[in-house]
DNA sequence: GCTGAGTGCAACCCGCGGGTTGCATCCGAA
DNA sequence: TTCGGATGCAACCCGCGGGTTGCACTCAGC
């Protein structure tokens, strides 16, 4: 966990899509987690110490979110010395985006695909009245 | 929480963005709400029950989800006589991909411009070496 | 008016996750 | 080598949310 290599990137988007974008929407779901890779961009690098000075949280606190968001991959860590630099890491965030708007595309399909046969029986079923009537 | 109106989409759209993608990410975040969601999508129209027939959970389950989901406004509820049916709604989940995409946008954009200025001090320290030496 | 399916409401259980504290450990600098 | 800052680990607390059950209520159809 305390290593995912500088930018592998498979250990994210290699897997199913769903489970990455599951870890994903977790991880994002929390309004911590989000003020934390907010900072994160920010600053383009910093260790649990240091964000655990900006958040009202301590950093024990701060050292899990970063897991969770670690193990999303919307962040990466590397030992520098005696300290632990995070890092933002777009890949995984892109990737749920693309798997969302997609998702909303087919939603935009079927409900125009429905619409169309709920119509179309309408359509039928007014003739067939019409022709028994 | 019962009835948001058929089509209008301001109680979800003219929200403050964080608030409104908050929703929707805690939404999201729980599997079984994106089952709940994928049999809505699939069905187009359904009642808790129905869906609940179709899920390894009680009606008051889905129900909960359903509230949860409708507060989100990925979900739509109107009364047809004694039963309630619910219809997916993709305009949440749209504006929460462009809110997404348009976040990792601006963490590339951060990551290059700290990326260049690190690159930047870089070689002006190493010219300020060679000239003090 | 009666009956039953379909909902709404409320209380309750329980596990998980966010948060904390205390301490052991490690590594760089003097 | 010694000291202090930074991290890692483990135990613990507690509130929230997912899930259930039981019951009251409402509306369509007979």
């Amino acid at each position: 966990m305390t290593h995912d290599g500088p930018e592998d990137g498979r250990s994210v988007d290699g897997r199913e899509p769903s489970e990455a974008v599951d870890g994903v929407l977790s991880a994002l779901a929390d309004p911590m987690r989000r003020r934390l890779l907010d900072l994160l961009a920010a600053k383009g690098e910093a260790t649990a110490t240091t964000l655990a000075e900006r958040l009202p949280v301590s950093r024990q606190a701060v050292v899990k979110h970063l897991a969770v968001l670690a193990a999303a991959g919307l962040v990466v860590s590397a030992r520098a010395g005696r300290e632990v630099r995070y890092a933002v890491r777009a890949a995984a965030l892109n990737a749920t985006a693309r798997w969302m708007a997609a998702l909303a595309a087919d939603w935009d399909r079927r409900l125009a695909a429905i619409k169309r046969a709920a119509e179309t029986a309408e359509a039928a079923e007014r003739e067939a009245g019409q022709g028994t009537q």
